[in-house]
RNA sequence: GGGUGUUUAGCUCAGUUGGGAGAGCGUCGGCCUUACAAGCCGAAGGUCGCAGGUUCGACCCCUGCAACACCCA
């Protein structure tokens, strides 16, 4: 073995050989366990949120594998409606062609060329993960058994009536000239401006302050070709004898009515609100709560249509509002202009404004699919874990929209839907279906929907529709409904409610039992990682390290705004001067665990994996330093353990049981915790110095008593960790396995070690405690009194008990060796003790003599700190006691341990004063 | 405007039924000590956002306020 830590000679090789061994596939013995990956991006590379998922998921996986369940993870990738039909657009681009050049079917055809070239990097890079997928069963949202699924669910919710067509305002992207989602739509505060126009009153009415006109407010003034009313609010004295009357619309020659509605803000601008219901959502609702017509007036590129003025025809949105503000200011009408922050809505791909636009779409209505959905969550058959979450999904659901499921792309599932010439529209699993579902020969010329079916529509039926449904296959039987999904917060709504939904609809069972929702991940100062503002990192280049200049190039390339290079190479030199050094996967790994608090952000700090990377070596080296003391040893002998070893294999079982409950609470950052602290601060820190006086000179059955301990101890440790760091600890173990007799081709497919409680053995633990207690008291005089470490001393014992006597007789070599003593001398009572440095374990003096070793005063001020110390210690205490109502009413335990605690303090405030009176006599 | 969450050491964060405030990193001091300098030993550092309330007792429960973040409109 290295005796540093080389994670890259490690990695690829053991999951090559995990792989080909097939220990990812399921078992196929004991109780199934599932999770299925929310499938990432075709088109996308791996990013932090997606490394940090994936460890969470392959920990489970792993944890549950070795516990004996029979595991399923389903790994896949979705098409990417969108995305992945923007890639190859803009690969022809490049070779001066376009969609519209090769036609409907060389350019799918041309998308599955690059989809089977170049798509599923991100799949090659899970690999690097370590993650335990089952890659035979690799899924992909255009598979074709998948998509009968997808054709399947479509044909059944049209007969139920659930999917419907119409003509709805929708999220329209005029720049790729398709609807999109709400998810696809980034709203983000824009500084903008307000508007006020004078819409003069029509029929010689007046306002209620006398004016011949109604002041409306707006930001976006080139819709105001498409008003259809001026809105109040219903119980604004205002203008409560306007309602009813009509304005003028300026520019356009119509007038149009003046409406009461709760919607308006009497508060806002000038408490009147022009209704534009064909370009606006809430406009939309009043719209139809007040009857009002609906004028569009924009074409698909947002350029303004036949239904305008004529002087207006044919511009762009941008021109058309300058033309609008301009004809109305001299006309008189603009009121003013004030500044005015307001959420823009932009399209997540195209980077431009959404329209709410006019068009036929298709929809699936929500009401009764949701209703089954939020019972689901309340009776608990699905649990969201942090519990909070249930809230934010109930809030969503219960005020649930149709959704739009058609998008206007060649790339993705085409809606198997066919028109007749005379537009009757037949739905059918393929055209043959259709026809024979409509009765119609096949002499009708049929015409199939242009549309194609948005991605989350398949994606939401990705655990069951990945299982082989709609037959009833022995691997729906076996792992539906899965166990976990592991998610963030971000995709609730989009994805996780409406697989909810879309499996008790399909399969009558929910799609998985808890879910799961972890933080999403922010850089070191919690600004969200993107591409545009160069501040990512590829979890690649954190397990392999990455050159400064490399990682500027990286952040700097493919900029939507290259302007910004400069910018990024700054910030990049700034935070990471030297490049990124490599880390290796485990490191990574246990950082992901360790962050995976229960809060929304998590911020990756280089700091943090840096000290994880450290664990990981100091894991390596204890293994070393076992594999050192026990290899060419007998250790079938007798064996006598000390109470180090039964301490360690104590501490070890409230390891395992604190572990258990971690994970099974998916608090994967108290895992990380709890092994972080065992491994170095007792197992490392303590147990193993414990042992080298024993290995130097104890007997032979003790040595072997300490050898096996320190055997199985590291065994235990490492199946324990092995979810987290999986690679490392799969290299010790194999490399162990000699000397720790452990059997079986691969650590992950060892038993995760179960808690003992009758290994927990208080009297072993009070003894180390005890050894501690006066080693780390001789460190502290010691550190305090710039002894220097090499310089062995005497150390005195005084007072104390029976007990006392009896546990030095045991462990005088481990002190001795330990806190680097010359000599123990237990003082007989009532003897003269020299001047020394004090310190108390217990009962017991700890005495450092002072002659040539320590400084009067310094020791006189080491005192001084520790006595105030117990002097506050008592005083709280005393106060505490005073009270009557403590006393009385505190259970009595509670006071107990008070007055124990005040006799301990007190007791030991008395020596510590009058050991201090007996230095200051000292002459200086 | 409605909702949710956060506020604990210089930084990032734990704190599990209310009973003496913790970790990692950073800082300061001392060490190449035969597993590990990616290390070892010691130390300093906090009116737990603010104000009330409940309680014998509050980081924890309740109310209000403030700041920040996110979601929805």
């Amino acid at each position: 073995m290295d005796k540093t830590y080389q994670p890259r000679e490690i990695e690829t090789a053991l999951y090559q050989q995990w792989e080909a061994a097939g220990h990812f596939a399921p078992s196929g013995q004991g109780e199934p366990y599932c999770i299925m990956i929310p499938p990432p991006n075709v088109t996308g590379s791996l990013h932090m949120g997606h490394a940090f998922q994936d460890t969470l998921m392959d920990a489970l996986i792993r944890y549950q594998r070795m516990r004996g369940r029979n595991t399923l993870w389903q790994v896949g990738t979705d098409h990417a409606g969108i995305a992945t039909q923007m890639v190859v657009e803009r690969q022809l681009a490049m070779e001066q062609s376009s969609r519209t050049d090769l036609g409907r079917d060389a350019f799918v055809e041309r998308v599955w060329d690059w989809k089977h070239s170049s798509g599923g990097e991100i799949t090659r890079q899970l690999r690097r993960m370590g993650a335990s997928v089952d890659w035979s069963r690799e899924r992909f949202t255009m598979d074709e058994g998948f998509s009968n699924a997808v054709r399947e669910v479509f044909v059944r919710l049209f007969e139920e009536g659930l999917i419907y067509r119409g003509k709805r305002l929708v999220n329209w992207d005029p720049e790729l000239k398709t609807a999109l989602s709400d998810l696809e739509v980034q709203n983000d505060e824009e500084q903008g401006h307000l508007w006020h126009f004078r819409y003069p009153l029509a029929d010689g009415r007046r306002s209620a302050d006398g004016a011949d006109h109604l002041v409306v407010a707006t930001t976006r003034p080139e819709t105001m070709l498409g008003d259809t009313a001026v809105a109040v609010h219903p119980e604004d004295p205002r203008f409560a004898d306007l309602v009813g009357a009509e304005v003028e619309l300026p520019l356009t020659g119509r007038r149009i009515p003046v409406i009461a509605d709760d919607y308006v803000d009497p508060a806002f601008g000038s408490g009147c609100v022009k209704i534009t219901p064909a370009h606006d959502f809430n406009d939309y609702a009043v719209g139809q709560r007040h009857d009002l017509p609906l004028i569009n007036i924009f074409d698909a590129s947002a350029t303004l249509n036949d239904a305008v003025p004529e002087a207006y025809r044919g511009l762009d949105r941008v021109v058309a509002r300058q033309r609008v503000v301009a004809d109305l200011d001299a006309q008189g009408l603009l009121a003013k202009v004030d500044d005015h922050k307001l959420m823009v809505p932009r399209g997540d791909r195209s980077g431009t404004v959404i329209e709410p636009w006019l068009t036929d779409q298709w929809f699936v209505a929500m009401e009764e699919l949701a209703r089954p959905a939020i019972e689901a969550v309340e009776r608990g058959d699905v649990r969201f874990v942090p519990k909070q979450y249930e809230n934010t999904y109930f809030a969503w659901m219960r005020e649930i929209q149709d959704w739009c499921i058609s998008r206007q792309l060649w790339w993705g599932h085409r809606i198997p839907a066919w028109y007749t010439d005379d537009g009757r529209i037949c739905v059918g699993r393929d055209e043959a279906d259709a026809r024979a579902r409509h009765g119609l020969g096949a002499d009708v010329a049929l015409t199939q929907d242009p549309d194609v079916l948005e991605t989350w529509f398949s994606s939401a039926l990705w655990t069951f529709g990945t299982l082989g449904w709609p037959q009833d296959t022995e691997a729906l039987r076996t792992f539906h409904p899965t166990d976990v999904l592991v998610t963030g917060h971000d995709i609730i709504f989009f994805w996780v409610a409406r697989m909810i939904m879309m499996t008790l609809k399909f399969t009558g069972t929910v799609p998985f039992h808890t879910v799961y929702i972890h933080g999403l991940v922010r850089d070191a100062d919690g600004q969200k990682m993107s591409k545009s503002k160069g501040n990512g990192l590829d979890p690649i280049d954190l397990i392999d390290g990455i050159e400064l200049d490399a990682l500027v190039a990286k952040r700097s390339s493919g900029l939507m705004q290259p302007q910004l290079a400069k910018k990024i190479a700054k910030v990049t030199q700034r935070d990471f001067p030297d490049g990124i050094p490599a880390f290796g996967t485990d490191a990574l790994r246990f950082t992901f665990c360790a962050l995976a608090s229960t809060g929304r952000d998590v911020r990756f700090d280089l700091n943090r994996i840096e000290g994880y990377r450290n664990f990981c070596n100091k894991l390596w080296n204890a293994a070393n330093y076992v594999r050192m003391n026990t290899e060419d040893t007998d250790l079938t002998g007798p064996r006598e353990p000390s109470a180090a070893d039964r301490w360690i294999r104590s501490r070890l079982q409230r390891l395992v049981a604190d572990v258990h409950l971690a994970l099974d609470t998916f608090r994967f950052d108290l895992m990380a915790g709890h092994l972080y602290d065992f491994v170095w601060h007792e197992y490392c820190d303590w147990y193993l110095e414990l042992t080298k006086p024993v290995l130097k000179s104890g007997s032979p059955a003790a040595q072997t008593a300490a050898r096996t301990t320190l055997l199985e101890v590291l065994d235990e440790i490492l199946r324990i960790a092995h979810p987290v760091i999986p690679f490392l600890t799969e290299a010790l173990w194999l490399g162990m396995q000699p000397l720790t007799g452990s059997r079986g081709a691969s650590i992950m497919l060892a038993a995760y070690p179960e808690a003992d409680s009758g290994a927990v053995d208080a009297d072993a633990e009070a003894e180390v405690d005890w050894v501690k207690g006066i080693i780390q008291g001789v460190r502290n005089i010691r550190g305090e009194m710039n002894v220097p470490p090499g310089r062995a001393i005497p150390l005195l014992l005084a007072d104390g008990g029976e007990a006392d006597r009896n546990r030095l007789a045991r462990n005088h070599d481990l002190l001795v060796q330990l806190a680097r003593l010359e000599s123990i001398t237990y003082l007989p009572a009532g003897s003269d003790v020299p001047p020394a440095a004090i310190q108390l374990v217990g009962e017991l003096r700890v005495l450092v003599p002072m002659a040539g070793i320590i400084d009067r005063d310094a020791e006189l001020a080491r005192l001084d700190k520790e006595i105030e110390r117990r002097r506050d210690d008592i005083e709280r205490v005393e106060k505490k006691l005073a009270n009557e109502s403590f006393v009385a009413k505190a259970p009595a335990d509670v006071v107990a341990k008070e007055y124990r605690k005040r006799d301990d303090s007190a007791a030991a405030l008395d020596r510590l004063e009058s050991q201090r009176r007996e230095i200051a006599a000292l002459p200086a």
